[in-house]
RNA sequence: GGAGGGAUGACAGAGCGGCCGAAUGUACCGGUCUUGAAAACCGGCGUGGGCUUGCCCACCGUGGGUUCAAAUCCCACUCCCUCCGCCA
């Protein structure tokens, strides 16, 4: 969520990097609007409240002097005056209600050093890396042997089945098996061990409650792209940034406990981006494996995870998630890209160890 | 699934209609004392919001309700603990 403070100080910056990501400048107007509204009504009831609050107690000295005559006077008075008061606490808190709903679809301010785009077309290229380069090796062409999908690959390796997947949990849910199957907790295991000298493991729950959700910022944004379970008022996590967010939800930290490092494998389930379905039958969809975002305190904000300073003040924390395998995309492009003439698929040496040895998958072996 | 007990500040733990945002202790911060530290003593010590910056408002698991007035009474829910049942 944005700072709506900062909002009210800075309108015409904020509404100016909000254009760049397609926020009209008159919904942040009527945002505006809503505030000013908003806190004219809270000071209205508040001022209210404070006047009952100031009676009751008149009213408990009047029983104390066995005045009862004052105390029913007041009694009425403050009788009158609260009614008064919930009518306007009810209009402030409609008001309160329509301007969180609009804050919550507002998305986050970009970087200033953030290049504009629509699509990944207008990404600007800073690097470009391949196996050999530090050699002088060129960029590698693709073999016409490494131009089979892996959905094909699979099929003929037996380690990947499309169809029993399907079968059971409709086209989204592809179903490895077999030395498919072990490549996957290989992958795993592999990028788990590689963060553990500084991030601690954590095994999450794969569901998360509505609330959980919006503290992240995956709803009501990402709604239509997520699994539901409206009974429990569940959401199946589309990625571990959710349970790992939200784990200090609502806690004020201690500074020196900062940076907090967590680390997870949990299944990622997303409606658009099916790990192998139909859906990612384009090659495109692969070449983002790994993703770093950083969101400043918009989650905190959300989530209300907050630290302590030195001088005893309070600052949101800021968030920065990052993937370190995108396991069913790296599944896919390693069968790809290492699949041999013979139709066998070479395997990463660092994978071995989590093989038991295996550099190589073929038909025989599963 | 059933029965009972509980949820209050960083922690422990009082309060069970009327200056209670909350006693007390611990922890923490500052000070006195001390060569220094400890002890002792004194003071401070929750979070957020609004505006006329000194005041006001909210928060005692969550949401409703009763009342002039709710941490305190009533209802529902959530979570934790104990016991019984179930356990593909």
């Amino acid at each position: 969520m944005i700072d709506l403070a900062q909002l009210r100080r800075e309108p015409d910056e904020i509404k100016a990097a909000l254009a760049r990501r397609g926020v009209s400048s008159s919904t942040m107007d009527e945002i505006l609007t809503l505030d000013v509204e908003h806190r004219r009504l809270l000071q209205e009831s508040e001022r209210l409240r404070a006047e009952v609050k100031e009676l009751s107690r008149q009213v408990g000295e009047a029983r104390r002097d066995h005045d009862d005559a004052r105390a029913e006077t007041l009694t009425i008075r403050s009788r009158q005056l609260g009614t008064e008061e919930r009518q306007a606490s009810e209009r402030s808190e409609r008001v309160g209600a329509t301007l969180r709903a609009a804050l919550l679809q507002i998305p986050n301010v970009p970087a200033p050093d953030v290049p504009d785009g629509r699509d990944d077309q207008d990404n600007v290229e800073l690097r470009r890396w391949w196996v050999g380069i530090d050699e002088g090796a060129p960029f590698p062409e693709f073999e016409a042997h490494q131009r089979v999908p892996h959905w094909e690959i699979g099929r003929e390796l037996g380690i990947l089945d499309l169809e029993a997947g399907a079968r059971m949990a409709g086209s989204m849910f592809p179903l490895y098996r077999g030395a498919g199957a072990r490549l996957l907790r290989a992958l795993g295991a592999f990028a788990l061990d590689a963060h553990l000298d500084a991030y601690e493991e954590i095994r999450p729950p794969s569901f998360a409650l509505t609330e959980t959700m919006t503290s992240t910022g995956h709803l009501p944004k990402s709604q239509d792209d997520m699994y539901s379970i409206p009974r429990d008022d569940l959401w199946a996590i589309p990625t571990a940034e959710v349970p790992l967010t939200s784990m200090h939800r609502g806690e004020i930290l201690d500074e020196a406990a900062l940076p907090i490092r967590m680390t997870a494998q949990t299944a990622c389930f997303r409606r658009e981006a099916g790990a192998a379905g139909r859906d990612t039958r384009g090659v495109d969809r692969w070449l983002e494996v790994s993703s770093v975002s950083w969101f400043r305190d918009y989650q905190a904000r959300r989530a209300n995870v907050r630290y302590r300073r030195a001088d005893g003040t309070t600052a949101l924390v800021h968030t920065v998630n990052g993937s370190a395998l995108a396991w069913a995309r790296i599944w896919a492009a390693l069968v790809e890209t290492y699949r041999q003439a013979d139709g066998s698929v070479a395997l990463p040496d660092v994978l071995a160890p989590y093989l038991g040895g295996a550099t190589r998958l073929t038909a025989k072996a599963s």
